[in-house]
DNA sequence: GTCTATACATGGATAGAC
DNA sequence: GTCTATCCATGTATAGAC
């Protein structure tokens, strides 16, 4: 997974995994077929995590807008657990029939997203005037975009960094505004 | 351009180059010297309009978060526009030394990225409750993103997904709040 | 500018001994 | 489980004719 994520899977040989992991080429073939039967490994590992987010983001009973903060939060927090092979989902091509059904997979994710967009902003709780499909689309460019420059220390669970995204994302960088329902009320002593 | 945006640039065969132009691979070698060269002289393309986009925004006479719009809304114009060269350019991952030089000018973009949040911050025009290298990353991540599913019409600017990215991360997606300076104000009728 | 032919290295993968 | 040796396709790149 590191050489995978260092040069990417194109760019990685077989003779170099073999150097890293200090065995040759053909032992390799011993515990796996092919090159690209380590790629399918990955992406599975990827997809587990991922997809189990969704489900649990799915069956919340709580409004859009929850259900749609909670899909981020923890994508947030499974990229970071799962770096190496969050990465290699996101940067595979579609070259070989193995990545285009990760990319498949992936699309069902983006669906998810999508209606959890729309779905709050006819609850009236996110803006309306963005379209529903490219607010999804930019919400998980942000998420995914993590894997460029995030480097987790161990035991790193992306906590901090999930609640940065959500607040930037759903509240903007400008300094705070008065929310809603606190709007021009008096401040209450304790 | 077309080759390299699908496949990657590693996977890019110059047999497939070839195939694509229409002649063969060593016809090829009369334009250019090398593969590498190829990369090159693409990645010098797009630091261009990304380099012209950070000297105008440097140079604005204008408090920092409005020079820190102006240069994000401009590098996803310049995104949209150059959209395979700059494409190339991210999916750069350091394996030759053409790319370590890429990848070591793009730092220099990030660097003035981060130094127009901290200013901003500073000047009170950005919550200082998350840490400005962070935003910094956050916000170009999001930039960045963009060339992993937009696909521009020939003849579109990217000028409405400029503004939809900044208003996304600058007032964020929950509905409007009202602004600071009309906090409590009462309507006025024009 | 483009071609055919070819050089030479490296790619993924297999055979068979230990 | 790992090794050496090897296969064959493909990779980048060059030589030299047209």
């Amino acid at each position: 997974m590191a050489v995978f994520t260092e040069r990417g899977y194109d760019s990685a040989s077989m003779e170099l995994l073999a150097n890293r992991l200090g065995i040759t080429k053909s032992a390799i073939y011993h515990h796996v077929t092919s090159k690209e039967a380590l790629l399918a490994l990955a992406l599975e590992r990827a997809h587990e995590g991922l997809f189990a987010v969704a489900e649990e983001a799915r069956s919340l009973d709580a409004p859009a807008v929850a259900r749609l903060k909670r899909l981020v939060h923890d994508s947030v927090t499974v990229l970071v657990r799962n770096l190496p092979y969050v990465t290699l989902l996101l940067r595979v091509r579609g070259n070989t029939e193995v990545e285009r059904r990760a990319l498949e997979r992936r699309r069902e994710l983006d669906h998810l997203a999508a209606e959890l967009v729309t779905e709050a902003i006819a609850d009236g709780d996110l803006r309306s005037d963005l379209d529903p499909a490219m607010v999804a689309r930019l919400l998980f460019g942000l998420v995914n975009s993590l894997v460029e420059w995030y480097r987790p220390e161990p035991g790193d669970t992306g906590e901090p960094l999930a609640d940065a995204v959500i607040t930037m994302a759903f509240d903007g960088l400008v300094v705070a505004s008065p929310q809603p329902d606190a709007t021009c009320a008096p401040i209450t002593p304790p």
